[in-house]
DNA sequence: GTCTATACACTGATAGAC
DNA sequence: GTCTATCAGTGTATAGAC
């Protein structure tokens, strides 16, 4: 894999997690990666729309990794689930709170315009919706539920997220991530 | 209140909630809401900032002026909450999922650039908060509690939104809408 | 209050040399 | 693979006539 080009990758998505898919231009791109310029529009011949849905599925593959990766030693669901997001709140305030959802803003921003983006995002939440319905599901939750609350969770989570970059508070996160692991311990998981 | 005005208010509002805020162009606003072109910074000196503020804040009280005229029926909260959202999940449809929320996407995009929007997006998320906490008070939620679960109901339904924009289906809103009616009945309100 | 015209930066994208 | 130069279009914003 060309350095160019995870340089060009990670710098789109770290921007666009900031600024927006219509806030964020190529050139601003290739500057902040200190890529060869030249180098754009030979890896992603299909230009910035290829360049977000690349993004997007990275974004939504890295937080699923990390998330199985992070929770992986903690068999009690309800425990893990509730760390893990304490671990993001965390991350939150370390980065101005310009961290947290790659995928919400260029999701809501370009349903409108572009289908390929659109199912990028459609897979993104899909594959970190799934990540959390198998640790509910190994903490012994039935899998109807399981699958339905890990969507319930990831709503709740992107709303916290919101609000906690709104008011630049990461307290929004933690007090859903306590409202969930209450939720969750009705469960006994 | 000028009629250009308004029209140009109207206008912003509507194609920033669907395309947000970098994607919306004065140009356009202007040619969609066939306002006189040279109204724009006539009404609006500050130009694109003060017309964002202008149609977030304007954009939380007509959605939190709706919820209380909605809900005022109805004096079951956990019902009339419910019955709302089944509202919001219904009107998402018939747009073609373009609506459902001015703010979050204005208040994603534009953390980073403008105090301005920023705190007409705190202000506006306010008011929506204290709307659905009135409506649980009023169904005799102790306050701590009402406060709190009004800002993870807020949460829970902008995650459900996102969702239900980004897979085309508004039934993740509604599976949302009945677990926050789940939620409230425990409290019996 | 509304008009036209326009300034000037920046956008995404392409061409052709090396 | 990378470079420079450049395209046409659009972005926000302003000036000055009416």
């Amino acid at each position: 894999m060309s350095s160019a080009r995870e340089k060009i990758l990670k710098t789109a998505s770290e921007l666009m997690e900031k600024q927006g898919y219509h806030g964020t231009g190529l050139n601003e791109i290739i500057q902040t990666s200190g890529a060869p310029k030249g180098s754009l529009y030979y890896y992603f011949p299909d230009g910035k729309e290829q360049l977000a849905s690349e993004a997007i599925l990275q974004a939504g593959k890295t937080v699923s990794d990390r998330f199985r990766e992070r929770t992986a030693a903690e068999p009690n669901a309800a425990q893990a689930i509730r760390d893990f997001l304490y671990m993001v709140a965390q991350r939150m305030e370390e980065t101005n709170f310009y961290t947290g959802s790659t995928m919400t803003m260029i999701a809501m921003e370009t349903v409108a315009n572009s289908k390929r983006i659109n199912q990028a995002c459609q897979q993104g939440y899909t594959i970190l919706i799934e990540a959390f319905r198998d640790k509910l599901l190994s903490g012994g939750m039935d899998a109807t539920r399981a699958g339905d609350m890990a969507g319930m969770i990831i709503a709740a989570v992107e709303g916290g997220i919101i609000l906690s970059r709104t008011y630049q508070d990461a307290n929004h996160l933690r007090r859903i991530a306590d409202h969930i692991f209450q939720m969750l311990r009705v469960d006994k998981i």
